[in-house]
DNA sequence: TGTACATCAGTGAACGCGCGTTCACTGATGTAC
DNA sequence: TGTACATCAGTGAACGCGCGTTCACTGATGTAC
């Protein structure tokens, strides 16, 4: 199962190799640990089978890597750009929306608010591997803040969250009392439900639970921060 | 550092043993499970290290469990039972406090519900170990209504959330077409915002930082759920 | 009440696994002259 | 333009770790008679 990330120059992925330096051994390796969480998640960043997978010894990652944690580190941070990415395209797609809709500054910053909590849920379905990487491992806020974390926009999830924040700020439909924090609040609710699909109690329920209650966790949110505007077809 | 919850009828944890027979050995070795899961979360719940504990060669455990997930399994249905018990004492707190207070049914059924929510993160935070076994393992939501994982009251964490809300349904201030599926709405919120704190990026943010929350993300679900009563002193 | 014996609940040693990591090495590269 | 040589980026073998699990065993228990 080769990324469909996989980089464009350099050498490919397959241990197929005539030259005895590899000559974009790093970037491989990366390729190939983002393939593994891909697949299974944080614990499966593993740097032998990395090494492996690019055909060449084991130890070769120490030229690059000084260790197993700097390894996954920038595979954590390649999977919230990606992160990013998906979130960043379901805001776009929910702004095209609201403005056919003919929304309002209002209901097009809610329907974009609204859109990272879906993008952010979307992503953990459907890329489970990459979510719990990117957002269960132990580390810490600044990398959520950091430019490696950012996706294709220049943004990270976190940033993208404040953004659509900011705007339902500026658009006076978020109270201003409640915008202080409010990042960790709405992420919570979307983090927890992506969190218990996928490594709790609700491991094994039908197929499309949590894209049914995707909308409904959002609605949620954005209701208990106050912010009360009426419900347009759009969404 | 050994378990407060240690069984009181059987020979103690520490590895002095007479006997050849140890005469309650499953019971010590899920004794050292929970403190092993209490110390390190469920991947610190190893088999070895529980036997190496009860002072009992490393083989004895098969004769009482087929596994170790075997004895994991049992670790989470305990850890699940003390975090009932938490939460328990949380809603009985809460439910006093309502009752000086004067408030009516509403107000209660609505306290009662916050507690489940301030008690979960309580435990969250003062057993991060527990915690995460309880319900950062993968398994399924059966368990969740399962008699060994009920606390002293009788419920699971889980049957206490949905107690509470069909309180709130009866006492008329949840709104019925609510109240389907709103046990995972609420349960995402609370557990999404323990498992940034303990598992994911918000790791290293200032300690108490989940306290200050709890309030605010308890007071945006019922918000969000449809909930409004206005606030009362007692919270 | 005593005893033979099946059964139960432990022991000690070992196996195989896969990992991260280190060691001493060598082939390839590129730069100074 | 050619060459000596430092440096870089790989190799192959090995170490130690801790784990889950299995094997053949033995000490303790309790039950039938």
């Amino acid at each position: 199962m080769t990324s469909s990330f996989a980089s464009a120059a350099g050498p490919s992925a397959i241990p197929a190799r005539s030259t005895y330096h590899h000559g974009d051994l790093r970037r491989a390796l990366l390729e190939a640990g983002l393939d593994l969480a891909r697949e299974g998640g944080p614990d499966a960043v593993v740097l032998r089978e990395a090494t492996r997978r690019v055909g060449v010894s084991a130890n070769a990652a120490y030229r690059h890597f000084v260790d197993r944690d700097a390894l996954l580190d920038e595979v954590v941070s390649r999977a919230q750009s990606l992160a990013a990415d998906v979130i960043a395209a379901e805001i776009e797609a929910a702004d095209i929306e609201a403005a056919e809709g003919g929304a309002e500054a209002g209901g097009r910053a809610r329907a974009r608010f609204r859109a990272v909590g879906i993008g952010y849920l979307r992503f953990a379905m459907s890329e489970s591997g990459l979510f719990r990487t990117a957002f269960a491992v132990p580390t810490d806020l600044r990398r959520s803040a950091s430019p490696e974390a950012a996706g294709a926009c220049g943004r990270t999830p976190f940033q993208l969250l404040g953004d659509t924040l900011d705007e339902m700020l500026e658009a006076g439909v978020l109270p201003p009392d409640q915008r202080p924090g409010a990042e960790m609040l709405a992420w919570s609710a979307v983090h927890g439900l992506a969190m218990l699909a996928l490594e709790g109690p609700l491991r094994d329920l039908p197929a499309g639970f949590v894209e049914e209650m995707a909308p409904r966790l959002v609605r949620m949110v954005d209701l208990g921060l106050g912010v009360s505007l009426p419900e347009t077809t759009g969404s």
